[in-house]
DNA sequence: CTACGTGATTACAGCGACTGAAATCACCTG
DNA sequence: CAGGTGATTTCAGTCGCTGTAATCACGTAG
C-alpha cells in the first residue's frame, strides 16, 4: 500500500458529511475536512468545486438515470406517464439508501446556501428533463412546465419518503404525488 | 445637503446593477460598487447581507404581493383559480419594468451563484404559497403541489415574458402558461 | 451656543473560501 | 536506472464577509 490512500474522494466526501452532521455545516472548515481524510484544503479543491459541491457528488448520475428513462418512455407513452417512468427509476436508485439519504438532507435542509446549491442541481435536472421533452416533439411551452411539474412532484414525494416513519415504497408515494398534482390542476372553474 | 447623500441602499443597488452588467458579477468587487455610490465596502455590508443580495431587494414585496392575492381569493375560489388570480397581480406588478427587468435577469442567467440566490426566493415564495393554501384548508401534498405548479408556471411565463419582442401582456402569458400546465397533466392515461 | 444622544458610516484587523503557479511525490515504463 | 505522468502539496495572494470600536452628521435639551 502506497503512501496515497486511495480514493481520495470518496474519503473527502464521507469526511465532509460526518463533519457537517457533527458541527454543522457553517462551523467546518475545509482544512479540517481535508484533514481528517489525511489531505491538505488545496486537494480538497482539485477534487471538489466548492465546499457545497462535496455533497453532491452523485447528483450527475441521479440526473442521468432521471432524464434518460424519461427519454426512453417518451418514445412510447405521453409526457407525463413519461415522467411517471421517470420517478419509477429514481425510486429504485434510492430505496434501500433512506437512512444515508436522510443525514445528507438534514445537513442541507440546516442551511440556506446548500439549500441553493439543491435547487440547482433540480434547476438543471428541469431543464434537461425540458430538453429531452422537446427533443421528442413536444412544444414550448408544455415541455418547460411538463419537466417543472416532475420535478415538483420529485421534490413532493421524495420530502414524504423521508419523512416517512416504518418502510415505505418510494416509488409509490411519487405515483401519489402526480395524482394530486393532477388533481389539483384539474380542480378549478376558472375564473377568467 | 449633509455631507451623507441620501438613499444609501438604492445607490448600492443602482451601482451593483450597473457594475454586474458592464463588467460582468465575478469581475465585480464590493469595494467596487461601494465606491461608485460614494460609500465603503463595509457600509454595503451593512445595507445587504451578501454580494448576491443586492440585486434582490424588491424579492419581498414581489413575495408578499403574490402570496396576499393568492391568500385572498382562496377565500372564493378553488386553489388552482387562486394561483391565477395571484399569477394576474404579479403581472400588474412587473408591467412597464421590463426593461430594467430584463437587466436584472440578463445579470442573473450570466451567473451560477445569481441563479442560486434566485430559485432560494422563488423556493421561499413557494413554501409560502403552500402555508397559506394549508391555512384555508387544503391539505398535504396537494398544498405544496399546487404551490409548486403556482411558481412553475410564474418562471415559465415570466421568461416567456422577457423573451418577447414587442409589447406583450404579461397577465396573458401567464394564463396561457397555466392553462398549458393543466393540458399536460391531463395528457396521459395513466402507465401503471 | 453647547452638551449630549442617536443612528449611519467608517477604519481596522482578521478568518476562511478559493485560485494560480511551481515544486514534490508515488508509480509506471522503457 | 532515467524519464514521464498524474496526484498531491506548498506557498502566496485575492476577495467575501464579520466584529469591534471610533467617527461623523444631525437633532434636541439645557
Amino acid at each position: 500500500m502506497g503512501r496515497w490512500e486511495p480514493n481520495a474522494r470518496g474519503r473527502l466526501a464521507t469526511a465532509a458529511l460526518e463533519l457537517y452532521s457533527e458541527r454543522g455545516y457553517e462551523q467546518t472548515t475545509v482544512t479540517e475536512i481535508a484533514k481528517r481524510a489525511g489531505l491538505t484544503e488545496r486537494t480538497f479543491f482539485n477534487h471538489y468545486a466548492d465546499k457545497r459541491e462535496v455533497l453532491f457528488a452523485t447528483s450527475g448520475e441521479f440526473q442521468e438515470l432521471f432524464v434518460r428513462s424519461v427519454s426512453d418512455a417518451l418514445k412510447s407513452v405521453a409526457p407525463i406517464d413519461a415522467l411517471a417512468v421517470g420517478l419509477d427509476a429514481i425510486s429504485g436508485m434510492l430505496t434501500g439508501q433512506r437512512d444515508c439519504v436522510r443525514a445528507r438532507q438534514a445537513v442541507i435542509m440546516a442551511n440556506p446556501e446548500l439549500q441553493e446549491r439543491d435547487l440547482l442541481k433540480l434547476a438543471s435536472i428541469s431543464a434537461t428533463l425540458a430538453d429531452a421533452l422537446r427533443r421528442h416533439g413536444v412544444t414550448e411551452p408544455a415541455a418547460s412546465l411538463a419537466a417543472e411539474a416532475g420535478v415538483a412532484v420529485f421534490k413532493v414525494g421524495f420530502e414524504r419518503w423521508l419523512a416517512a416513519d416504518g418502510e415505505c415504497e418510494m416509488s409509490r408515494l411519487m405515483r401519489e404525488s402526480l395524482d394530486e398534482l393532477k388533481a389539483v390542476t384539474a380542480g378549478g372553474q376558472g375564473v377568467f
